[in-house]
DNA sequence: TACATGTGTCTTTTGTAAGAGACAATCCAG
DNA sequence: CTGGATTGTCTCTTACAAAAGACACATGTA
Protein backbone atom coordinates (compact mmCIF):
# COMPACT_ATOMS: atom_id res chain seq x y z
CA UNK A 1 0.00 0.00 0.00
CA UNK A 2 3.00 2.48 -0.95
CA UNK A 3 0.43 5.37 -2.37
CA UNK A 4 3.32 7.93 -2.16
CA UNK A 5 1.69 11.10 -1.33
CA UNK A 6 2.48 12.83 2.16
CA UNK A 7 -1.05 12.50 3.28
CA UNK A 8 -1.66 9.60 5.13
CA UNK A 9 -0.37 7.80 7.60
CA UNK A 10 3.13 5.95 6.17
CA UNK A 11 2.87 2.35 7.08
CA UNK A 12 6.82 1.86 6.44
CA UNK A 13 7.95 1.29 9.38
CA UNK A 14 11.53 3.89 10.33
CA UNK A 15 12.20 7.48 10.84
CA UNK A 16 9.98 8.15 7.18
CA UNK A 17 12.25 10.15 4.75
CA UNK A 18 10.04 13.36 4.46
CA UNK A 19 9.01 13.23 1.38
CA UNK A 20 11.96 14.98 -0.55
CA UNK A 21 10.29 18.34 -1.49
CA UNK A 22 10.62 19.91 -4.57
CA UNK A 23 9.46 17.07 -6.88
CA UNK A 24 6.49 17.63 -9.29
CA UNK A 25 3.04 16.95 -7.31
CA UNK A 26 -0.13 15.75 -8.43
CA UNK A 27 -2.78 18.43 -8.70
CA UNK A 28 -5.42 16.08 -6.56
CA UNK A 29 -2.58 15.83 -3.99
CA UNK A 30 -2.11 19.82 -4.00
CA UNK A 31 -5.68 20.08 -3.26
CA UNK A 32 -6.05 17.41 -0.70
CA UNK A 33 -2.84 19.38 1.02
CA UNK A 34 -4.94 22.62 0.62
CA UNK A 35 -8.02 21.23 2.46
CA UNK A 36 -6.00 19.77 5.25
CA UNK A 37 -4.59 22.68 5.74
CA UNK A 38 -7.66 24.80 6.16
CA UNK A 39 -8.45 22.16 8.55
CA UNK A 40 -6.06 22.60 10.11
CA UNK A 41 -5.78 26.26 10.91
CA UNK A 42 -10.11 26.85 10.50
CA UNK A 43 -9.85 30.06 8.94
CA UNK A 44 -9.47 31.72 6.05
CA UNK A 45 -6.41 31.37 4.41
CA UNK A 46 -4.58 34.17 2.05
CA UNK A 47 -3.38 32.03 -1.42
CA UNK A 48 0.37 33.34 -0.96
CA UNK A 49 0.40 31.67 2.35
CA UNK A 50 -1.71 28.58 1.47
CA UNK A 51 1.34 28.54 -0.99
CA UNK A 52 3.68 28.39 1.42
CA UNK A 53 1.87 26.81 4.18
CA UNK A 54 1.24 23.40 1.55
CA UNK A 55 4.97 23.91 0.43
CA UNK A 56 3.79 24.68 -3.25
CA UNK A 57 4.64 26.65 -6.12
CA UNK A 58 2.01 29.96 -5.86
CA UNK A 59 0.99 29.80 -9.59
CA UNK A 60 0.18 26.56 -9.00
CA UNK A 61 -2.13 27.55 -5.75
CA UNK A 62 -3.37 30.10 -7.69
CA UNK A 63 -4.65 28.05 -10.39
CA UNK A 64 -5.87 24.73 -7.75
CA UNK A 65 -7.64 27.53 -5.78
CA UNK A 66 -9.54 29.39 -8.92
CA UNK A 67 -10.67 25.90 -10.11
CA UNK A 68 -11.89 24.74 -6.58
CA UNK A 69 -13.81 28.41 -6.19
CA UNK A 70 -15.45 27.93 -9.58
CA UNK A 71 -16.44 24.34 -8.20
CA UNK A 72 -17.75 25.66 -4.84
CA UNK A 73 -15.50 23.68 -2.61
CA UNK A 74 -13.71 26.77 -1.48
CA UNK A 75 -15.06 30.30 -1.07
CA UNK A 76 -13.66 33.66 -1.23
CA UNK A 77 -13.35 34.99 2.07
CA UNK A 78 -14.82 38.53 3.64
CA UNK A 79 -11.48 40.80 2.58
CA UNK A 80 -11.07 39.13 -0.91
CA UNK A 81 -8.12 37.80 -1.26
CA UNK A 82 -8.85 34.69 1.48
CA UNK A 83 -10.27 31.22 0.99
CA UNK A 84 -11.60 28.98 2.98
CA UNK A 85 -14.06 26.17 2.95
CA UNK A 86 -16.89 26.60 0.74
CA UNK A 87 -20.85 25.46 0.48
CA UNK A 88 -20.31 22.86 -1.64
CA UNK A 89 -18.31 20.97 0.95
CA UNK A 90 -21.55 21.31 3.61
CA UNK A 91 -23.81 20.00 1.43
CA UNK A 92 -21.31 17.01 0.52
CA UNK A 93 -21.12 16.89 4.37
CA UNK A 94 -24.64 16.62 4.68
CA UNK A 95 -25.08 13.65 2.29
CA UNK A 96 -22.75 11.95 4.25
CA UNK A 97 -24.64 12.58 7.25
CA UNK A 98 -27.81 11.39 5.20
CA UNK A 99 -26.03 7.99 4.13
CA UNK A 100 -24.58 7.16 7.27
CA UNK A 101 -26.93 5.95 9.66
CA UNK A 102 -24.36 5.60 12.55
CA UNK A 103 -23.69 9.21 12.14
CA UNK A 104 -26.89 10.69 12.18
CA UNK A 105 -28.17 8.98 15.27
CA UNK A 106 -24.64 8.95 16.90
CA UNK A 107 -24.68 12.52 16.95
CA UNK A 108 -28.28 12.31 18.28
CA UNK A 109 -27.53 10.15 21.49
CA UNK A 110 -24.28 12.21 22.29
CA UNK A 111 -26.56 15.66 22.20
CA UNK A 112 -28.80 13.14 23.98
CA UNK A 113 -26.27 12.01 26.72
CA UNK A 114 -24.86 15.70 27.53
CA UNK A 115 -27.67 17.41 27.68
CA UNK A 116 -29.14 14.55 30.60
CA UNK A 117 -25.96 14.39 32.19
CA UNK A 118 -24.95 17.71 31.86
CA UNK A 119 -21.12 16.70 30.71
CA UNK A 120 -19.23 17.01 27.67
CA UNK A 121 -20.20 14.28 25.32
CA UNK A 122 -18.67 13.19 21.93
CA UNK A 123 -19.15 10.39 19.33
CA UNK A 124 -15.33 8.94 18.22
CA UNK A 125 -14.22 7.64 14.87
CA UNK A 126 -11.32 6.21 13.50
CA UNK A 127 -10.45 8.20 10.80
CA UNK A 128 -6.95 7.45 8.45
CA UNK A 129 -5.71 4.96 11.54
CA UNK A 130 -6.17 8.25 14.01
CA UNK A 131 -8.59 9.24 16.34
CA UNK A 132 -11.36 11.67 15.49
CA UNK A 133 -13.96 13.41 17.19
CA UNK A 134 -16.46 13.26 14.74
CA UNK A 135 -18.92 15.45 17.35
CA UNK A 136 -18.86 16.45 20.29
CA UNK A 137 -21.94 18.46 22.40
CA UNK A 138 -20.32 20.84 25.66
CA UNK A 139 -21.93 20.13 29.01
CA UNK A 140 -23.04 22.39 31.31
CA UNK A 141 -20.71 22.75 33.98
CA UNK A 142 -19.08 26.64 34.26
CA UNK A 143 -15.92 24.76 33.28
CA UNK A 144 -16.35 23.03 30.20
CA UNK A 145 -13.81 20.55 28.33
CA UNK A 146 -14.69 21.83 24.67
CA UNK A 147 -12.62 19.98 21.97
CA UNK A 148 -13.31 20.90 18.41
CA UNK A 149 -15.04 18.58 16.08
CA UNK A 150 -12.52 17.25 13.72
CA UNK A 151 -9.71 17.13 15.75
CA UNK A 152 -7.37 14.06 15.65
CA UNK A 153 -5.77 13.42 18.96
CA UNK A 154 -3.27 10.50 19.22
CA UNK A 155 -5.11 7.41 20.17
CA UNK A 156 -2.80 6.25 23.24
CA UNK A 157 -4.28 9.56 24.86
CA UNK A 158 -8.20 8.57 24.98
CA UNK A 159 -10.54 6.35 26.42
CA UNK A 160 -12.19 5.68 23.24
CA UNK A 161 -8.72 4.85 21.45
CA UNK A 162 -8.61 1.75 23.51
CA UNK A 163 -11.56 0.33 22.09
CA UNK A 164 -11.47 1.67 18.99
CA UNK A 165 -8.52 -0.31 18.53
CA UNK A 166 -9.74 -3.71 19.99
CA UNK A 167 -9.77 -6.46 17.20
CA UNK A 168 -7.04 -5.17 15.79
CA UNK A 169 -3.48 -6.98 15.29
CA UNK A 170 -0.77 -6.25 17.38
CA UNK A 171 1.50 -5.05 13.83
CA UNK A 172 -1.74 -3.06 12.55
CA UNK A 173 -1.69 -1.06 15.71
CA UNK A 174 2.04 -0.88 15.87
CA UNK A 175 2.07 0.73 12.40
CA UNK A 176 -1.26 3.03 13.57
CA UNK A 177 0.70 4.17 16.76
CA UNK A 178 3.87 6.53 16.46
CA UNK A 179 6.30 6.73 19.14
CA UNK A 180 5.33 9.92 19.86
CA UNK A 181 2.06 9.98 19.81
CA UNK A 182 3.18 7.48 23.27
CA UNK A 183 3.93 10.46 24.76
CA UNK A 184 1.26 12.40 26.90
CA UNK A 185 0.73 15.86 26.97
CA UNK A 186 2.50 16.47 30.37
CA UNK A 187 5.65 14.50 29.35
CA UNK A 188 5.01 11.07 30.59
CA UNK A 189 5.75 7.85 28.53
CA UNK A 190 3.41 5.25 27.50
CA UNK A 191 5.38 1.39 26.71
CA UNK A 192 3.71 0.26 23.90
CA UNK A 193 3.22 -3.27 25.94
CA UNK A 194 1.31 -1.87 28.09
CA UNK A 195 -1.20 0.39 25.82
CA UNK A 196 -1.70 -2.74 23.80
CA UNK A 197 -3.26 -4.57 27.11
CA UNK A 198 -4.83 -1.91 27.71
CA UNK A 199 -6.63 -2.29 24.61
CA UNK A 200 -7.01 -5.92 25.05
CA UNK A 201 -8.45 -4.95 28.63
CA UNK A 202 -11.10 -2.29 27.20
CA UNK A 203 -12.45 -4.82 24.19
CA UNK A 204 -12.87 -7.24 26.98
CA UNK A 205 -14.86 -5.39 29.63
CA UNK A 206 -16.89 -4.01 26.93
CA UNK A 207 -15.86 -0.09 28.12
CA UNK A 208 -12.50 1.60 29.14
CA UNK A 209 -12.24 4.63 31.35
CA UNK A 210 -8.97 7.03 31.63
CA UNK A 211 -8.07 9.15 33.83
CA UNK A 212 -5.57 12.32 33.66
CA UNK A 213 -4.43 11.47 30.52
CA UNK A 214 -4.91 14.44 28.15
CA UNK A 215 -5.15 16.60 31.52
CA UNK A 216 -4.87 16.44 34.64
CA UNK A 217 -8.72 17.00 35.62
CA UNK A 218 -10.54 14.69 33.52
CA UNK A 219 -10.94 11.57 33.33
CA UNK A 220 -13.03 9.90 30.09
CA UNK A 221 -15.84 7.23 30.07
CA UNK A 222 -15.83 5.69 26.60
CA UNK A 223 -18.34 2.63 25.17
CA UNK A 224 -17.96 1.16 22.05
CA UNK A 225 -20.43 1.00 18.74
CA UNK A 226 -20.59 -2.02 17.05
CA UNK A 227 -20.94 -2.57 13.41
CA UNK A 228 -23.29 -5.27 11.98
CA UNK A 229 -19.89 -7.08 11.47
CA UNK A 230 -18.60 -7.27 15.19
CA UNK A 231 -16.01 -4.60 14.75
CA UNK A 232 -15.74 -1.37 17.32
CA UNK A 233 -17.04 1.18 14.45
CA UNK A 234 -17.48 4.44 16.83
CA UNK A 235 -17.49 4.93 20.20
CA UNK A 236 -19.61 7.39 22.74
CA UNK A 237 -17.69 9.03 25.19
CA UNK A 238 -18.32 11.31 28.33
CA UNK A 239 -15.45 13.87 29.58
CA UNK A 240 -16.25 13.91 33.38
CA UNK A 241 -14.25 15.97 36.37
CA UNK A 242 -11.25 13.54 37.64
CA UNK A 243 -13.02 13.34 40.68
CA UNK A 244 -16.03 12.29 40.00
CA UNK A 245 -17.27 9.76 42.95
CA UNK A 246 -16.75 5.99 41.79
CA UNK A 247 -20.89 5.84 42.19
CA UNK A 248 -21.31 8.37 39.97
CA UNK A 249 -18.60 7.45 37.66
CA UNK A 250 -20.06 3.64 37.68
CA UNK A 251 -23.99 4.78 36.58
CA UNK A 252 -22.79 6.81 33.87
CA UNK A 253 -20.75 3.77 32.43
CA UNK A 254 -24.04 2.09 32.83
CA UNK A 255 -25.77 4.89 30.84
CA UNK A 256 -23.12 5.36 28.05
CA UNK A 257 -22.84 1.01 27.73
CA UNK A 258 -26.73 1.05 27.26
CA UNK A 259 -26.99 4.14 24.38
CA UNK A 260 -23.47 2.60 22.68
CA UNK A 261 -25.89 -0.52 22.65
CA UNK A 262 -28.65 0.96 21.25
CA UNK A 263 -26.52 2.64 18.60
CA UNK A 264 -25.19 -1.24 17.61
CA UNK A 265 -28.12 -2.37 16.46
CA UNK A 266 -27.62 -1.71 12.89
CA UNK A 267 -30.68 -2.21 10.42
CA UNK B 1 -32.23 15.02 -12.33
CA UNK B 2 -30.04 13.70 -15.33
CA UNK B 3 -28.33 16.64 -16.19
CA UNK B 4 -25.35 14.28 -17.61
CA UNK B 5 -22.54 16.63 -17.63
CA UNK B 6 -21.36 19.89 -16.86
CA UNK B 7 -21.27 20.79 -13.25
CA UNK B 8 -21.48 24.45 -13.52
CA UNK B 9 -23.75 26.22 -15.41
CA UNK B 10 -22.10 28.02 -17.91
CA UNK B 11 -21.81 31.58 -18.35
CA UNK B 12 -20.97 31.96 -21.24
CA UNK B 13 -24.00 32.44 -23.35
CA UNK B 14 -24.44 30.66 -26.95
CA UNK B 15 -23.93 27.10 -28.64
CA UNK B 16 -21.08 26.71 -26.49
CA UNK B 17 -19.82 23.12 -27.57
CA UNK B 18 -19.68 21.79 -24.09
CA UNK B 19 -16.03 20.41 -23.51
CA UNK B 20 -16.32 17.66 -25.98
CA UNK B 21 -15.78 14.48 -24.77
CA UNK B 22 -12.64 12.40 -24.28
CA UNK B 23 -9.86 14.23 -24.51
CA UNK B 24 -7.73 14.05 -21.57
CA UNK B 25 -9.45 16.01 -18.79
CA UNK B 26 -7.55 17.59 -15.79
CA UNK B 27 -7.57 14.41 -12.64
CA UNK B 28 -9.29 17.41 -10.55
CA UNK B 29 -11.75 18.06 -12.89
CA UNK B 30 -12.55 14.46 -12.85
CA UNK B 31 -12.52 14.67 -9.23
CA UNK B 32 -15.08 17.12 -9.02
CA UNK B 33 -17.19 15.70 -11.23
CA UNK B 34 -16.73 12.25 -9.37
CA UNK B 35 -18.57 14.29 -6.18
CA UNK B 36 -21.10 16.41 -8.36
CA UNK B 37 -22.20 12.40 -9.54
CA UNK B 38 -22.22 11.24 -5.88
CA UNK B 39 -24.46 14.50 -5.19
CA UNK B 40 -26.70 13.78 -7.96
CA UNK B 41 -27.45 10.13 -6.96
CA UNK B 42 -27.53 10.59 -2.88
CA UNK B 43 -26.49 6.92 -2.83
CA UNK B 44 -22.58 4.92 -2.78
CA UNK B 45 -22.06 4.01 -6.58
CA UNK B 46 -19.97 1.51 -8.19
CA UNK B 47 -16.46 2.34 -9.71
CA UNK B 48 -17.38 1.26 -13.04
CA UNK B 49 -20.70 2.97 -12.99
CA UNK B 50 -18.96 5.82 -11.46
CA UNK B 51 -16.90 6.20 -14.57
CA UNK B 52 -19.86 5.57 -16.76
CA UNK B 53 -21.36 8.12 -15.39
CA UNK B 54 -18.75 10.69 -15.32
CA UNK B 55 -17.60 9.45 -18.77
CA UNK B 56 -14.31 9.31 -17.78
CA UNK B 57 -12.26 6.02 -18.39
CA UNK B 58 -12.36 3.12 -16.09
CA UNK B 59 -8.62 2.85 -15.43
CA UNK B 60 -8.71 6.95 -14.55
CA UNK B 61 -11.58 6.41 -12.28
CA UNK B 62 -9.81 3.45 -10.17
CA UNK B 63 -6.50 5.62 -9.07
CA UNK B 64 -8.69 8.61 -8.12
CA UNK B 65 -11.17 6.89 -6.35
CA UNK B 66 -8.00 5.13 -4.54
CA UNK B 67 -6.54 8.56 -3.51
CA UNK B 68 -9.72 9.56 -2.89
CA UNK B 69 -10.73 6.96 -0.29
CA UNK B 70 -6.78 7.19 1.14
CA UNK B 71 -7.41 10.94 1.73
CA UNK B 72 -11.28 9.82 3.33
CA UNK B 73 -13.06 12.38 1.25
CA UNK B 74 -14.47 8.85 0.01
CA UNK B 75 -15.44 5.91 1.94
CA UNK B 76 -16.04 2.06 0.35
CA UNK B 77 -19.65 1.36 1.31
CA UNK B 78 -21.03 -1.38 2.57
CA UNK B 79 -20.91 -4.65 0.21
CA UNK B 80 -17.39 -3.27 -0.74
CA UNK B 81 -16.86 -2.04 -4.32
CA UNK B 82 -19.12 1.06 -4.38
CA UNK B 83 -18.13 4.33 -2.92
CA UNK B 84 -19.91 7.66 -1.39
CA UNK B 85 -19.08 10.27 0.44
CA UNK B 86 -16.39 9.84 3.29
CA UNK B 87 -16.05 11.27 7.10
CA UNK B 88 -13.76 14.03 5.51
CA UNK B 89 -16.21 16.07 3.88
CA UNK B 90 -18.19 15.63 6.88
CA UNK B 91 -15.70 17.17 9.20
CA UNK B 92 -14.56 19.87 6.44
CA UNK B 93 -18.14 20.67 6.02
CA UNK B 94 -18.64 21.07 9.68
CA UNK B 95 -16.04 23.70 9.18
CA UNK B 96 -17.53 25.54 6.56
CA UNK B 97 -20.67 25.63 9.32
CA UNK B 98 -18.23 26.64 12.32
CA UNK B 99 -16.99 29.39 9.73
CA UNK B 100 -20.13 30.87 8.76
CA UNK B 101 -22.29 32.68 11.15
CA UNK B 102 -25.46 33.20 8.96
CA UNK B 103 -25.02 29.28 7.83
CA UNK B 104 -25.19 28.73 11.63
CA UNK B 105 -27.54 30.88 12.94
CA UNK B 106 -29.86 30.44 9.89
CA UNK B 107 -29.93 26.72 10.11
CA UNK B 108 -31.15 27.42 13.47
CA UNK B 109 -33.64 29.69 12.86
CA UNK B 110 -35.26 27.67 9.61
CA UNK B 111 -35.58 24.72 12.71
CA UNK B 112 -37.21 27.53 15.40
CA UNK B 113 -39.88 28.05 12.42
CA UNK B 114 -40.66 24.81 11.59
CA UNK B 115 -41.41 24.03 14.70
CA UNK B 116 -43.23 27.10 16.02
CA UNK B 117 -45.47 27.14 12.55
CA UNK B 118 -45.39 23.24 12.05
CA UNK B 119 -44.62 24.13 8.43
CA UNK B 120 -41.87 23.34 6.26
CA UNK B 121 -39.02 25.47 6.53
CA UNK B 122 -35.63 26.20 4.47
CA UNK B 123 -32.86 28.41 4.52
CA UNK B 124 -31.87 28.91 0.49
CA UNK B 125 -28.63 30.56 -1.35
CA UNK B 126 -27.48 31.13 -4.50
CA UNK B 127 -25.18 28.51 -5.50
CA UNK B 128 -22.89 29.35 -8.41
CA UNK B 129 -25.97 30.99 -10.10
CA UNK B 130 -28.36 28.06 -8.97
CA UNK B 131 -30.70 27.89 -6.02
CA UNK B 132 -30.44 25.67 -3.42
CA UNK B 133 -31.79 24.78 -0.63
CA UNK B 134 -28.89 24.91 2.30
CA UNK B 135 -31.36 23.47 5.20
CA UNK B 136 -34.60 22.02 5.43
CA UNK B 137 -36.62 21.25 8.33
CA UNK B 138 -39.74 19.00 7.58
CA UNK B 139 -43.13 20.40 8.78
CA UNK B 140 -45.23 18.38 11.34
CA UNK B 141 -48.33 17.93 8.82
CA UNK B 142 -48.98 14.51 7.48
CA UNK B 143 -48.58 14.52 3.50
CA UNK B 144 -45.02 17.05 4.35
CA UNK B 145 -43.27 18.60 1.15
CA UNK B 146 -40.34 17.41 1.90
CA UNK B 147 -36.88 18.54 -0.63
CA UNK B 148 -33.34 17.56 0.03
CA UNK B 149 -30.86 19.53 1.34
CA UNK B 150 -28.91 20.42 -1.23
CA UNK B 151 -31.37 19.66 -4.38
CA UNK B 152 -30.89 22.65 -7.08
CA UNK B 153 -33.71 23.87 -8.34
CA UNK B 154 -34.12 26.65 -11.52
CA UNK B 155 -34.60 30.44 -10.00
CA UNK B 156 -37.86 30.93 -11.73
CA UNK B 157 -39.98 27.98 -10.03
CA UNK B 158 -39.15 29.74 -6.80
CA UNK B 159 -40.25 32.50 -4.42
CA UNK B 160 -36.77 32.74 -2.61
CA UNK B 161 -35.41 32.97 -6.11
CA UNK B 162 -36.78 36.10 -6.60
CA UNK B 163 -35.52 37.85 -3.79
CA UNK B 164 -32.05 36.06 -4.02
CA UNK B 165 -31.78 37.79 -7.70
CA UNK B 166 -32.47 41.31 -6.38
CA UNK B 167 -30.20 44.32 -7.12
CA UNK B 168 -28.49 42.02 -9.96
CA UNK B 169 -27.79 43.54 -13.84
CA UNK B 170 -30.37 41.90 -16.37
CA UNK B 171 -27.54 40.58 -17.77
CA UNK B 172 -26.89 38.50 -15.23
CA UNK B 173 -30.01 37.26 -14.43
CA UNK B 174 -30.32 36.25 -18.23
CA UNK B 175 -27.07 34.66 -17.62
CA UNK B 176 -28.19 32.54 -14.92
CA UNK B 177 -31.47 32.05 -15.93
CA UNK B 178 -31.44 29.33 -18.87
CA UNK B 179 -34.64 28.94 -21.33
CA UNK B 180 -35.15 25.07 -19.38
CA UNK B 181 -35.49 27.22 -16.41
CA UNK B 182 -38.45 29.07 -17.44
CA UNK B 183 -40.83 26.22 -18.24
CA UNK B 184 -42.50 24.92 -14.97
CA UNK B 185 -43.03 21.29 -13.95
CA UNK B 186 -46.56 21.34 -15.42
CA UNK B 187 -44.99 22.52 -18.39
CA UNK B 188 -46.21 25.99 -18.31
CA UNK B 189 -43.59 28.76 -19.70
CA UNK B 190 -42.42 31.84 -17.64
CA UNK B 191 -41.70 35.01 -19.81
CA UNK B 192 -37.90 36.66 -18.93
CA UNK B 193 -39.47 40.00 -18.94
CA UNK B 194 -42.36 38.48 -16.33
CA UNK B 195 -39.66 36.97 -14.21
CA UNK B 196 -37.55 39.92 -14.21
CA UNK B 197 -40.45 42.13 -13.01
CA UNK B 198 -41.29 39.63 -10.35
CA UNK B 199 -37.71 39.88 -8.89
CA UNK B 200 -38.01 43.77 -8.82
CA UNK B 201 -41.13 43.68 -7.53
CA UNK B 202 -40.06 40.90 -4.68
CA UNK B 203 -36.83 43.35 -4.06
CA UNK B 204 -38.70 46.58 -3.52
CA UNK B 205 -41.70 44.26 -1.25
CA UNK B 206 -39.25 42.17 1.03
CA UNK B 207 -41.12 39.49 0.29
CA UNK B 208 -42.40 37.19 -1.93
CA UNK B 209 -45.26 34.70 -2.46
CA UNK B 210 -45.63 32.19 -5.29
CA UNK B 211 -48.43 30.14 -5.26
CA UNK B 212 -48.56 26.78 -6.82
CA UNK B 213 -45.40 27.02 -8.69
CA UNK B 214 -43.02 23.92 -8.64
CA UNK B 215 -46.82 22.08 -7.59
CA UNK B 216 -50.44 22.68 -7.64
CA UNK B 217 -50.21 22.30 -3.75
CA UNK B 218 -48.38 24.36 -2.40
CA UNK B 219 -47.33 28.22 -1.57
CA UNK B 220 -44.56 29.11 -1.44
CA UNK B 221 -43.74 32.21 1.36
CA UNK B 222 -40.40 34.00 1.66
CA UNK B 223 -38.14 36.88 2.68
CA UNK B 224 -34.35 37.92 2.04
CA UNK B 225 -31.28 37.44 4.69
CA UNK B 226 -29.08 40.10 3.74
CA UNK B 227 -25.49 40.43 4.15
CA UNK B 228 -23.89 43.58 5.54
CA UNK B 229 -23.24 45.16 2.74
CA UNK B 230 -26.86 44.79 1.80
CA UNK B 231 -26.57 42.54 -0.50
CA UNK B 232 -29.59 39.30 -0.36
CA UNK B 233 -27.48 36.84 0.92
CA UNK B 234 -30.16 34.07 1.68
CA UNK B 235 -33.91 33.55 1.94
CA UNK B 236 -35.67 31.91 4.21
CA UNK B 237 -38.56 30.11 3.24
CA UNK B 238 -42.34 28.35 4.66
CA UNK B 239 -44.07 25.82 2.12
CA UNK B 240 -47.67 26.05 2.97
CA UNK B 241 -50.33 25.01 1.31
CA UNK B 242 -52.20 26.53 -1.08
CA UNK B 243 -55.31 26.75 0.35
CA UNK B 244 -54.00 28.73 3.76
CA UNK B 245 -55.94 31.19 4.56
CA UNK B 246 -55.07 34.98 3.26
CA UNK B 247 -55.28 36.47 7.26
CA UNK B 248 -52.72 33.28 8.23
CA UNK B 249 -50.27 33.85 4.95
CA UNK B 250 -50.02 37.13 5.95
CA UNK B 251 -49.62 36.47 9.50
CA UNK B 252 -46.77 33.80 8.56
CA UNK B 253 -45.03 36.59 6.28
CA UNK B 254 -45.11 38.78 9.28
CA UNK B 255 -43.48 36.16 10.95
CA UNK B 256 -40.68 34.66 8.21
CA UNK B 257 -39.98 39.07 7.79
CA UNK B 258 -39.54 39.42 11.19
CA UNK B 259 -36.75 36.38 11.42
CA UNK B 260 -35.06 37.27 8.19
CA UNK B 261 -34.39 40.70 9.25
CA UNK B 262 -32.69 38.82 12.45
CA UNK B 263 -30.46 36.97 10.72
CA UNK B 264 -29.31 40.23 8.68
CA UNK B 265 -27.93 41.77 11.80
CA UNK B 266 -24.52 40.56 11.52
CA UNK B 267 -21.49 41.66 13.50
C1' DT C 1 -19.45 -25.91 -22.27
C1' DA C 2 -19.03 -21.34 -24.30
C1' DC C 3 -20.22 -16.33 -23.94
C1' DA C 4 -21.17 -12.20 -22.01
C1' DT C 5 -20.55 -8.81 -18.25
C1' DG C 6 -18.16 -6.75 -14.39
C1' DT C 7 -14.10 -6.13 -11.56
C1' DG C 8 -9.38 -4.97 -10.21
C1' DT C 9 -4.39 -4.56 -11.58
C1' DC C 10 -0.92 -4.14 -14.77
C1' DT C 11 1.97 -1.83 -18.61
C1' DT C 12 2.94 1.65 -22.22
C1' DT C 13 2.23 5.90 -24.60
C1' DT C 14 1.58 10.85 -25.20
C1' DG C 15 -0.88 15.11 -24.44
C1' DT C 16 -0.80 18.47 -20.98
C1' DA C 17 -0.77 20.32 -16.44
C1' DA C 18 2.64 21.60 -12.80
C1' DG C 19 6.20 24.40 -12.20
C1' DA C 20 9.70 28.24 -12.92
C1' DG C 21 9.97 32.77 -13.69
C1' DA C 22 8.90 37.39 -15.43
C1' DC C 23 5.62 41.10 -15.11
C1' DA C 24 2.89 45.09 -13.44
C1' DA C 25 0.24 46.72 -9.67
C1' DT C 26 -0.34 47.44 -4.73
C1' DC C 27 0.87 48.06 -0.20
C1' DC C 28 3.60 49.50 3.73
C1' DA C 29 7.68 50.99 6.48
C1' DG C 30 11.40 53.95 7.03
C1' DC D 1 10.06 59.43 -1.77
C1' DT D 2 12.37 54.69 -2.12
C1' DG D 3 13.00 49.72 -1.52
C1' DG D 4 11.14 45.42 -0.20
C1' DA D 5 7.32 42.41 0.17
C1' DT D 6 2.93 40.75 -1.62
C1' DT D 7 -0.63 40.05 -5.10
C1' DG D 8 -2.62 38.54 -9.33
C1' DT D 9 -1.82 37.30 -14.27
C1' DC D 10 1.05 35.64 -17.98
C1' DT D 11 4.16 32.60 -20.88
C1' DC D 12 6.94 28.54 -21.92
C1' DT D 13 8.96 23.92 -21.03
C1' DT D 14 9.10 19.18 -19.85
C1' DA D 15 8.20 15.84 -16.36
C1' DC D 16 4.60 13.13 -15.56
C1' DA D 17 -0.32 11.89 -14.98
C1' DA D 18 -4.41 10.44 -17.75
C1' DA D 19 -5.67 7.37 -21.02
C1' DA D 20 -5.61 3.10 -23.80
C1' DG D 21 -5.62 -1.41 -23.57
C1' DA D 22 -4.15 -5.99 -22.20
C1' DC D 23 -4.62 -9.19 -18.54
C1' DA D 24 -6.50 -12.35 -14.86
C1' DC D 25 -10.42 -13.52 -12.31
C1' DA D 26 -14.65 -13.59 -10.94
C1' DT D 27 -19.67 -13.72 -11.85
C1' DG D 28 -24.17 -14.97 -14.21
C1' DT D 29 -26.98 -17.41 -18.04
C1' DA D 30 -28.06 -19.67 -22.22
Amino acid sequence: MQDGNGLAVRPDAGPDEDRIAGSREKGLNRVLHILEFLHANQRAIGIGDLAKGVNAPRSTIYTLVRSLVDAGLLEMAGDGNRVYFGKKLYLYGMDYVRGNDLLRRGRQEVDNLSRETGETSELCMLQNGRYTIVHSSPGTRPFRISSATGLQIPLPWTASGRLLLAGFERAVIEDMVSEDDLVLPDGRRLLLDDFIEDIATAGAAGYCVTSGLVDAYTKCLAAPVFSAAGKVEATICLVVPIDTSEEKTGDLIALLRERAARLSITG
